[in-house]
RNA sequence: GGGCCCGUGGUGUAGUUGGCUAACAUACCGGCCUGUCAAGCCGGAGAUCGCGGGUUCAAGUCCCGUCGGGCCCGCCA
């Protein structure tokens, strides 16, 4: 090795130990006679001290080194003289009295600082990532990502589940995401796909009788990215045999618990046991599925309030069927009319015509609809929303659809701005009781919410025939501070339900053949009842992390147009490349 | 496919009712300096304002296009 200690590891207790050390100029400070070393490593920081007289050999070299210079230190560790010690840094008592330096390897000037946590452009970020990498935040960040996974290891290791390694190269699937494909060479004009989740080769694990797997699952899935999407990303997949719900969501819950406490001992767990939520109840109360429990300021239903209302938006909407609901902001009636109006554009990116607002003022009721409405409809309202004075109310009526995605984006800034939404404390919830299928406009057939091996709740195969719509799925999403962080279902198991599943799905009997003809025919072979889950991982080391983005807990994440970069990939290959691949590349439209 | 925001020395920003010889901080280079820790002091170099076109006596600033980044809608079983 070409260092006996780590820059970080150094204390009092080494002072009079010579030691080599290896790292990276973090900064230097030259004082003519004296030059100061930040010498910096993984583990840390340590002021290393070149003196002229003492070692002037080492001192010509100190004077050249620059900052992520790589040096390597030969010197004493001493005790720092009284009144000189760093407080801010872990090694501020002693320092390396350097007897020899060494430059490793110089280094350009960094086109941006490694030393500060200053924020940079990201293109500028990502192009050259190896050295954003090398800033305390993503070390931080990415060295977090590998302490959540080594214990959701020694978690499932313990309790009896086994890692398994699927494929990646697997069969297209007609349902789900967009596929990313794969060229066979050997098989002309045919193509692997890449896996948007290894659903089905687990369920063929739990056939195999292994009972308990998982595996830290690479997924792919050809779809425009977001802060919270890329097209490659990584999941904890998880599937049991012979489990019921409620012994996957107990699994879980610990799993956190463990993950939290090991992880992240400084952030607070809201409330244990993690709250359950149907689906209808997260709509209904928060307007989404992946409510942020950290705070109430729930949605509040005032259409029966108003169904009968001279102020015609309101007896409209309800007339059509639509929904009259409200939240509640506390202390914020005194939003000047610029303020209200500036909301607005927080609900109509989601459909919403328009925002009312009802300022419970001292002086009285301020509101556009005041006067259309009777001071009962208007004391009705006070009372539903449990106004108090100084409170707004802000009002939404339209489509139960829009005013639940409206209202419930718009709740989530009201809970940003009141700094209702610390970082410190996790919400984990439960959504549970989806509906097992939704209808697609364009297509004109029923789809699976969550994914056609989804096993409805067992009375509910009763309304298959009659209304598909009302069919429960026993399916359950893992719900952290307003992320979606998992999500998982009993699975079908048995052939001929399965069979019904796909017939419910628009798929004719063919096409389940050549599409899922090895899942039919493998749970003729007795399948086990089985379900699992699987957890975003990059979702869950952000939320850890505190961090927006899951580009920040990723190495080398692709940018909002799904490249990279530092490679520069996607790119051209060569003609020759294509042959071999027995493809051509239609000319470039532009 | 659509909407919004951003792009100015290496980096982060200011300059955007058109008048600029483009400003500030920091980094960088040189000099001085034996106790600093965001070291300090003195000096220096460094920008065709993302790119292309247009309007104008005059464009960093206005218009059109384009490239790159970000956020969102659609999309994401």
């Amino acid at each position: 090795m070409l260092k006996t200690h780590t820059c970080g590891e150094l204390r009092l207790s080494h002072v009079g130990t010579q030691v080599t050390l290896a790292g990276w100029v973090h900064r230097r400070r030259d004082h003519g006679a004296l030059i100061f070393i930040d010498l910096r490593d993984r583990e840390g920081i340590v002021q290393v001290v070149v003196d002229a007289e003492a070692a002037p050999e080492a001192h010509k070299v100190a004077e050249k080194a620059r900052v992520e210079y790589v040096l390597q230190i030969r010197g004493e560790v001493r005790a720092r003289p009284e009144g000189l010690q760093n407080p801010n840094l872990p090694t501020g008592e002693i320092e390396v009295a350097a007897q020899e330096v060494t430059i490793l390897n110089p280094a350009k000037t960094p086109p941006f600082y490694i030393n500060e946590d200053v924020p940079v452009e990201e293109a500028l970020r990502l192009k050259y990532r190896y050295l954003d990498l090398r800033r305390e935040r993503m070390q931080r960040n990415i060295i977090l990502r590998h302490h959540v996974v080594t214990a959701i290891r020694e978690f499932l290791n313990a309790r009896g589940f086994i890692e398994i390694e699927t494929p990646l190269l697997i069969k297209s699937t007609p349902e789900g995401a967009r596929d990313f494909i794969v060229p066979s060479r050997l098989h002309p004009g045919k193509f692997y796909a890449l896996p948007q989740s290894p659903q089905q080769l687990k369920q063929l694990l739990m056939v195999a009788g292994f009972e308990k797997y998982y595996q830290i699952a690479r997924c792919l899935r050809d779809e425009d990215l977001r802060a919270d999407r890329q097209p490659e990303f990584t999941q904890l997949d998880l599937e049991m045999s012979f489990v019921e719900q409620d012994d996957i969501l107990a699994l879980i819950e610990e799993l956190y618990l463990y993950l939290v406490e090991k992880v992240v001992p400084h952030k607070r767990i809201r409330e244990i046991p993690f709250p359950r939520l149907t689906y209808q109840e997260a709509i209904a109360r928060y307007g989404t599925d992946k409510p942020d429990l950290r705070f109430g300021m729930e949605l509040i239903d005032l259409t029966d309030i108003v169904a009968h209302s001279a102020f015609r938006v309101f007896a409209q909407t309800a007339a059509e069927g639509g929904h009259v609901k409200a939240i509640t902001v506390p202390g914020a009636a005194g939003y000047s009319r610029k303020e209200l109006d500036a909301l607005t554009q927080h609900v109509i990116p989601y459909g919403a015509k328009g925002l009312l607002w009802m300022a419970f003022r001292q002086e009285g009721v301020r509101s556009p609809a005041a006067k259309f409405l009777t001071s009962g409809e208007i004391q009705a309202i006070r009372e539903r929303t449990a106004a108090r004075e100084g409170d707004l109310v802000l009002i939404i009526a339209d489509e139960p659809t829009v005013v639940a995605e409206a209202l419930g984006h718009l709740r989530l800034e009201m809970g940003q701005r009141l700094g209702l939404r610390d970082p410190n404390e996790l919400a984990f919830a439960w959504v549970v009781e989806f509906p097992l299928l939704e209808w697609n406009e364009e297509e004109g057939r029923w789809q699976a919410v969550h994914h056609p091996f989804t096993a409805p709740v067992p009375e509910d195969w009763t309304l298959a025939d009659t209304d598909p719509g009302r069919m429960r799925a026993l399916a359950h999403d893992s719900v952290l501070n307003g992320w979606e962080v998992g999500g998982g279902s009993i699975r079908i198991h048995r052939s001929d339900e399965q069979q019904r599943m796909f017939q419910l799905l628009g798929i004719t009997e063919e096409q389940a053949q050549a599409q899922f003809g090895h899942l039919l025919e493998a749970f003729q072979y007795g399948a086990p009842p089985h379900g699992g889950i699987a957890l975003g991982l990059d979702r869950l080391v952000a939320l850890f992390a505190d961090e927006n983005s899951i580009r920040e807990v990723i190495a080398f994440p692709k940018t909002s147009s799904a490249q990279d970069l530092m490679l520069g990939a996607p790119s051209p290959v060569a003609e020759e490349q294509l042959r071999e691949l027995h493809l051509a590349v239609l000319s470039l439209e532009r």
